[in-house]
DNA sequence: TGCCAAGTATGACGTACGACCTACAAAACA
DNA sequence: TGTTTTGTAGGTCGTACGTCATACTTGGCA
């Protein structure tokens, strides 16, 4: 079982990319080759289990990134309604950022590929569970009872895989922006708890949830602006 | 121009859900010829321009079928929020129906291609104006304010789609469910004019909306029990 | 230090299958 | 019956995944 070596991670962020923006089936092995600079023969020395072992690593790497995600949200915000505003915020900025190119790490692999691919379904699943945790663990911190807070979850990681794939088709963000921030009204006026208000990890949270977020590390389609290596 | 001939649409309707259950890239023409029973020399003859003319078509025919389901579920309900469920009741009998393999028709190849292909992305644009007039429509009808309605009609495309995504990965209907029936409870709650409690077209509408609605005509992945050639 | 062997890494094929084209048959019309 | 329209099977070419023989690197031993 090889070690994770610099040019095998180098090739799960540029598949977990091209993934992302193209799918599973349109993405080749010579185009993570090109793009992470790796050389084509390291393939099956690194992943043995060929391209879905790779898959499986993007997606366990998104996983990560969701998380990620959410606790930066979570540390923007005072309260349920604008914790799912400031997600909005991160995900419009990628989104947009990309020209329409990056939505979801892995919601076209999961059409793609669930169910009949039984090992990298469990993997989706995984990732979904993850994200649902997350939410759920800010939801029930701002006072809303867990059975609640669950279904909320799974209504906000539905709306926010959904919202993608329709402004995607549109090109533009105003279909996105109207699903979140209907969602995010609803969901600033569902009954709490009144003794927790205060929400989140962060407790020096700065009101600058509507500001542009720092933009992510590796989207950005081309060559953009200098920046990132 | 060839007129529709019966090969011709029997292909368009075996590739409308070949795309719907692998999406564009995992369908080969052979797959399409195969399971339509169409000869292979036909596909240039009907479809000039290849694949993606026979993908355009399917898209088209994808905008008729998410209108009638939508007028469907205007039949069976008295208001918005059980608009709402109905609806899911009757996407959610066709995933269980297929096996978690059928979702939403379009939505694979949208984040397959958009907005990379433009004549699609296009396409794919079209049926989701489709589907957010029919459901404004209704909302409209049930005594929504009209720019509401819109808003409303962008988080109810969201959520299905996405609840879709979900329940692919998980193979299970529950967080479906629990997304659907959260949003019909908001929409419920939606202010609306007085006068308008009458709901959509139907006014005969017997209360059968949560029971099992007919089946899908060409879905239900393989052959399950005899009902339609 | 110099050499060898085990592990690590790689470029060059092969096989299979994808979309698409072309040359031919059948049918419809005049 | 000659000609246009409609419909079809076989073949071509490009590309994808996966494999393999071989080069490089590292570390132990004389």
């Amino acid at each position: 079982m090889p070690r994770s070596t610099d040019s095998r991670s180098r090739m799960i962020k540029a598949a977990a990319q091209l993934f992302r923006q193209r799918g599973y089936h349109a993405t080749a092995f010579s185009d993570v080759v090109e793009a992470s600079g790796a050389p084509r023969g390291s393939i099956y020395f690194h992943f043995p289990g060929g391209k879905q072992e790779l898959a499986r690593e993007a997606v366990a790497l998104a996983g990560d990134e969701i998380e990620q995600m959410v606790a930066e949200a979570a540390g923007h915000c005072d309260g349920p309604g604008s914790f799912v505003r400031a997600l909005g915020d991160l995900v419009a900025a990628r989104l947009e950022g990309s020209d329409y190119r990056s939505g979801c790490a892995i919601s076209t692999m999961v059409l793609e590929l669930a169910p009949q691919n039984e090992e990298l379904s469990s993997d989706f699943e995984k990732v979904f569970e993850r994200w649902r945790r997350a939410l759920v663990r800010q939801f029930e911190a701002s006072g809303i009872a867990a059975g609640r807070a669950t279904d909320l979850a799974n209504l906000v990681m539905s709306v926010f895989e959904g919202a993608l794939v329709v402004s995607r088709a549109a090109r533009r963000i105003d279909s996105f922006a109207a699903a979140i921030e209907a969602l995010a009204e609803f969901i600033e006026h569902e009954p709490r708890r009144p003794e927790t208000q205060s929400f989140g990890y962060a407790t020096s949270a700065d009101p600058s949830v509507g500001t542009r977020p720092p933009p992510s590390r590796t989207e950005q389609g081309s060559a953009q602006s200098p920046g990132v290596p």
